[in-house]
DNA sequence: TTGAAAGCGCTACCAA
DNA sequence: TTGGTAGCGCTTTCAA
């Protein structure tokens, strides 16, 4: 291991007080120009960086966010999201010399132990809550906790502060564009309704629909997973009178959906239009390519970040909406059969 | 913020020295049994938790393991490996009290900075090494800082402990498979050639395709990505002459291959037999479902966190092999066309 | 403008 | 078997 340079040592080799190279390098005030000069340039020199355990032991803060991902065990794959949404994360916080600490977990006490453990052994300073649910049990913990955070794509009555990205411009739009192809019977696959994003993508689905003077029939939820797209297809194609149009609550399902669909004989666009929320990169490549909704997973961890990092420096903090996301036409929709 | 509970508060409530609350609490001798039980149940009454700051201070450790991905900056949707490789890792180390600090970077230098500021902050007492490259810059980096490394499926000269997944069992499975099902022109989609394990999975083919009697001559380098999967079937089925099976080096790029393909006019596996390697969930219900070498990233990660863990603790550890990827035949190859 | 010193919460050593 | 205490590396008062 090698040796690590300390504050006592830059201290000493630049003649100073260990508090003069804390006041110097950390920009507070009570030294001299040149002093500081001097000593910013001997750490540079020397290559100190500054132990986070020791400051984070003298100072209140650890210097780390944390973010606790629920998934089923047979399900431990992460959705697409995640990549860019860390990504926005760190891209925000590692200016700040904050680290992202990750844990995954199984089952849903688990999380919530968790969130406590992470809190009780102040490891992280603060909290992104995501994937919210209704009635979410994470909530009181956190609060109970005290532990700042900043929850991702709230409901408006969410109790903290929040990011959000408007979705239902993007559905709206798609309905828009379906019933403008002439389709009059435009089906819905949701996901689990325990999510609060899952019933956000359905209540706009619906209120689209109705606001095109159409009612909002069919309706089945899925798991956001290919296979429940697999089989949402199954159903809804599998009596005389089925859609021409199928909504898609994200990407994988509406990928699950397109794939039953030509297995029961049908061609996407010509038969079926599908369309699908998120905005994975797959996607674009598909064949057909996915007509969907462009979500920011990336911006929407960097405002997060940004946020939380506010709320450590008790910096009032106001909801942020980044911009919408937005609604991409490629190939799965088209005229509606006649 | 809800009041903590310290070390001092257990010992002062239950009459006795900290020191004697640290040896109980974290089973170090030198306590009665009797004021040893006394103390665990009062901290437990009073939910004390240690301050992992504190703790790593006055020890040695930080309890926290580090991983860097790399991901290019368009490309941030991490593969599905991701999740369940830092599930595997999590749920080892936490069980040990260790958390897992998750960074992503853009580029390639941003990488070696950030496994440099992880050491030198002492954010971390390890760290994982997985997607390596060839020559691989990241191992001169955190052997200069001294960090204890365990490499994911490294190379056999790799200077560092690692664990690996034998891939070329399945491998030559797959290509017996494809022989035994009459093919004798396998092409190979590969991908970027500066990976470890591009070229390992190359390796392989290429032997096995050899030992098999037959020359391995069609190979096409990929980028892992559905895309270039795409990319890759519209090169190797444009000539007349074109192979009856292709070996994908992942499943991404084999679910693009198939895409294309099928987009051709080609049906898989009438026309063409198409593999994988991963073993990615869609895989198993896209239509064709793919047939490919099921990996265990799960196992992987809890393998390399066990070892990583070891090495903190000074034992001397020794490669690891985890049981290997096993071939799994489903419907994306069959019969060789006549 | 500087430096000395008191912690932060814990571990680990040594003396009682 | 216990308790006292010296750090770990830093931040933050408070005096000089």
């Amino acid at each position: 291991m090698a040796a690590r340079v300390t504050i006592t040592e830059v201290a000493a080799r630049a003649g100073v007080s260990i508090s003069s190279v804390s006041a110097a390098l950390n920009g507070r005030p009570g030294v001299s120009d040149r002093t500081r000069e001097k000593i910013v340039a001997l750490a540079e020199e020397l290559g100190f960086v500054p132990s986070v355990r020791g400051r984070s032991l003298a100072g209140k803060r650890t210097y780390a966010v944390g973010l606790v991902v629920h998934r089923d065990p047979d399900v431990l794959e992460l959705d697409p999201f995640f990549g860019a949404f860390i990504g926005g994360i760190e891209s925000y916080i590692d200016r700040y010399g904050f680290a992202l600490v990750l844990q995954t977990s199984s089952s849903r006490d688990q999380v919530l132990d968790r969130y406590r453990r992470l809190a009780a052994g102040r490891r992280v300073d603060g909290v992104f809550l995501n994937e919210l649910e209704v009635d979410d049990a994470r909530i009181d913990v956190v609060r109970e906790l005290g532990l700042p955070t900043v929850g991702i794509n709230a409901d408006a009555d969410f109790p903290l502060p929040s990011v959000r990205q408007d979705h239902a411009e993007g559905i709206r739009d798609t309905v828009e564009h379906l019933v403008a192809l002439g389709h009059r019977d435009i089906a819905f696959v949701g996901g689990p309704p325990h999510y609060v994003h899952s019933r956000q993508r359905e209540r706009a689905w619906r209120e689209s629909i109705t606001a095109c003077g159409l009612s909002p029939r069919r309706v089945v939820l899925g798991a956001f997973t290919y296979e429940s797209g697999l089989a949402a297809a199954a159903q809804l194609l599998a009596g005389d009178e089925r859609p021409t149009a199928v909504v898609c609550a994200n990407d994988l399902s509406a990928m699950g959906f397109i794939a039953q669909a030509e297995h029961l004989g049908l061609s996407v666009p010509r038969d079926l239009s599908v369309t699908g929320f998120d905005g994975i990169q797959l996607g674009a490549y598909l064949r057909p390519s996915l007509t969907t909704v462009q979500t920011s997973p990336k911006a929407l961890g960097a405002e997060a970040a940004r946020m939380l990092l506010a709320l450590l420096d008790d910096v009032d903090v106001a909801d942020t909406d980044i911009p919408a996301a937005s609604f991409v036409v490629r190939d799965s929709t088209g005229p509606a059969p006649r």
